[in-house]
DNA sequence: CCAAAAGTGTTTTCTCTACACCCATGT
DNA sequence: ACATGGGTGTAGAGAAAACACTTTTGG
């Protein structure tokens, strides 16, 4: 390796996972947090995270952090943002990469999660997070929001197979009012990324409801063709 | 200091500017790239960039570089992405974090500008950028886009007094397309963000076109009673 | 047979789009 | 007086919003 760049300082390089569940029967959008294991801010609540290791790329140090917490390898996960702020770590100087994942909340290897020191905490009662970590979860929650409406990715925070009022639910919690049913299933279903199954779910009501898939081939035709999914509804 | 985080390894970390110059006369948009001066890919064409210093935030070595090359210290800029392969520069491993300016071409210092081989290149025919900066141009200009239909982020581009006419251009510049004229300036003025001054700007007509000026308090105002900006027109 | 949740259409309102002529002024 | 760019309104189409009753079935 050249030394062309060794006059310059190197730095600490981690990532934090910002991992968000949805809990089906709950209703409720939820945060994975761990108890800290190590100094500083021992025993404290965390995001997961990791140093980005010599030979690995940063988006990978992501997902090794995210599997070895979960037991997930293959995921939706996207970077947020990079804290860089000199002191926002006591321990050293660390630059930080926050990327958020969205998982169905029984997707995870509960082994794993509880070995970890690892919990499942509703996003409207979260606990006071180590370092930058609150700021970091606020952030991408915002970015959640606005990422809801223009892509359909509620679907990577539910299950295979999910009713329509489940899917409704979802988006109820995310963004945190009430939408109009009639509305809500017109529009999702004009769309045609949904199949409906012959299946139905007859848990939470006697009557049933049928299961839909998304379809993931349509929604790729639709998106080279510049479609642009746009849920805002009532 | 610690020694707390000893075992892991540390990284080069870089900043790169990704930084955008509306020509209000050509009516384009514009990206500020420079001759490379030191190895490796001396002399070829590159972002702005650097490393960023023991001591020093993230953000303000962004500034650092940006103020630097053209004189503005006080500005709109972003963070957009950080791009971390192990092999995405050929001279070591550096983790580099992107991050994108709106100004207005003429703004800058042009000494400045000069010494450092600074040049202004249209967006429409960008030269070809060392490693992977023609991607992270692509995906600026992509988020560019997102962002001027959701904030009046368009106003960063142009000077202190602009036409209604300047302003469109720059939307359609932008946009890469002809914008209504009628619909556009019935949308941007319903917002209440600008205000009408008593000067006209007469040099490319006879009849003059009035100046207009963005109003930050009445954005500010709107923004925290949760107004959402959005222009999207014909 | 009744409680509980699923499912279904229509009307009204608003926003988006398309479109063409008059105005002011310097030469 | 005319050429040049600035400025203005309206009608039609399409999307979003508001709204309430019927269906199914297990207990």
């Amino acid at each position: 390796m050249l030394k062309l760049y060794s006059k310059y300082p190197k730095h600490f390089v981690a990532v934090d996972c910002i991992i968000f569940g949805y809990d089906i029967a709950e209703k409720e959008l939820k945060l994975l947090v761990i108890k800290r294991s190590f100094e500083p801010a021992k025993d404290k609540w965390s995001l997961s995270g990791g140093f980005v290791k010599e030979g690995e790329n940063l988006d990978d140090a992501a997902s090794r952090v995210l599997s070895n917490l979960t037991g997930i390898t293959d995921l939706y996960m996207e970077q947020m943002h990079t804290y860089g702020s000199i002191d926002r770590d006591p321990g050293a100087r660390v630059v930080s990469t926050a990327y958020y994942a969205l998982i169905g909340i029984h997707e995870i290897d509960t082994e794993k999660k509880e070995s970890n020191g690892a919990h499942w905490r509703s996003i409207s009662r979260l606990p006071e997070l180590i370092f930058d970590h609150n700021q970091m979860v606020k952030a991408a929650l915002h970015e959640l929001l606005h990422k809801v409406k223009s892509q359909p990715v509620g679907f990577e925070l539910l299950p295979e197979k999910f009713t329509l009022v489940q899917l409704q639910e979802l988006y109820e919690a995310v963004y945190q009012r009430k939408i109009d049913k009639r509305n809500f299933r017109k529009k999702i279903l004009s769309m045609n990324l949904l199949e409906k199954l012959d299946e139905k779910e007859k848990v939470t009501s006697k009557k049933g409801a049928f299961y839909y898939r998304f379809n993931e081939e349509k929604y790729n035709t639709f998106t080279t063709n510049g479609f642009f999914f746009n849920l805002d509804v009532t």
